[in-house]
DNA sequence: AACTAAAAAATAATTTGATTAGCTAAATGC
DNA sequence: GCATTTAGCTAATCAAATTATTTTTTAGTT
């Protein structure tokens, strides 16, 4: 049997693409010149797009945990797993996007490793000295800005403010007076 | 000439579909079976589907633009900005999502209308004592946190936490901290 | 009331992208 | 060296959008 391509390697190529140009102009076509297979090859690996874009979530969600898991063994305070995570977003655009796709997230392998990052999360936050529903409230918080954030860059029109910047003074903002009452 | 549907129509259908099951999910051929015709039919009346997208995108925006000027001219303070933008959310799902989905953020209409509504929003910021500059990344963070909350909720997977309390606690957090070092 | 031109809506055909069916051939284990 | 397995190929099918062409309705006339 002629071994030219792998699931990982197929997965790997997607991952370059989706960061090149989003998640949904991934196409079998694309992956299969860049790997200079045919269309048809890739389904010996893969069974289908879906499944790769479930497969780049998963991956996503898990390098998530990973790093999360990380940072409560250092004993990070939030402030920290929030430039972390956005770290890691700019780094990994590809696979950032598919975790967080909203087609995908009902997948329930997608779910699963997502609860898995969540709960390593929320550990950061109660170690921080909050209660399990505040934990809740703040990842939500977080991720919710990381997102949006990341969806407002993708197409800043015309304006020179970085978006590292607006990311910075909102994470301080939002820690700052997440207690004080 | 038959006279059964007409532009408006339909864009009023996409707008409930797409509130429905999601932008991506919308199809000529089901506005065509809503609409009780065959879907080339629609082509009398409408381009294609994308400029049913990128017209439900316009409306969301320009909606959105008069919330936020009826805010400025009511003196409101960025706070309730964030409340009144959140219900807006609430109550008109369809166009809030073509509005901010990404692929149409480079349509020049789009990109308008959205200039727009932020000029109107960071009136409201500025008046309340911030710089220009500040007002940009206010308005940034602000739209993030919807955005974002607005993502989560679409999958939030057995959590029992209202997406309102979630956004409600963060949007405090948020403007509690905004300028205190 | 019948006539005609404009335009809506229908059917048939085309295009694009994903996927499936069936065939060919390379390489692994004997 | 040969049989079996299976990667990768070509050809075919499917689904959704779109275009081409034809039919039919109706507003505006006469």
């Amino acid at each position: 049997m002629r071994r030219s391509i792998t699931a990982d390697r197929i997965l790997d190529e997607a991952q370059r693409q989706v960061a090149q140009n989003g998640l949904d102009s991934l196409q079998m076509a694309d992956l299969a010149l860049a790997l200079r297979v045919k269309p048809p090859s890739l389904y010996k690996h893969v069974p289908d797009l879906n499944s790769i874009r479930v497969q780049l979530a998963q991956r996503g969600w898990n390098a998530l945990s990973d790093l999360f898991a990380e940072l409560g063994r250092a004993g990070s305070e939030p402030r920290q797993l929030g430039r972390r995570w956005w770290r890691f977003v700019a780094e990994h655009p590809g696979i950032f996007e598919a975790a967080e796709a909203a087609s995908l997230q009902d997948q329930p392998a997608v779910a699963a490793s997502r609860a898995r990052a969540e709960a390593r999360a929320e550990r950061i936050f109660e170690h921080a000295g909050l209660t399990d529903v505040e934990a809740e409230h703040a990842w939500r918080a977080l991720r919710a800005l990381i997102v949006g954030m990341r969806h407002i860059d993708r197409h800043k029109g015309g304006s020179n403010l970085a978006i590292d910047d607006s990311f910075s003074r909102a994470l301080g903002a939002l820690f700052r007076g997440w207690r004080r009452v």
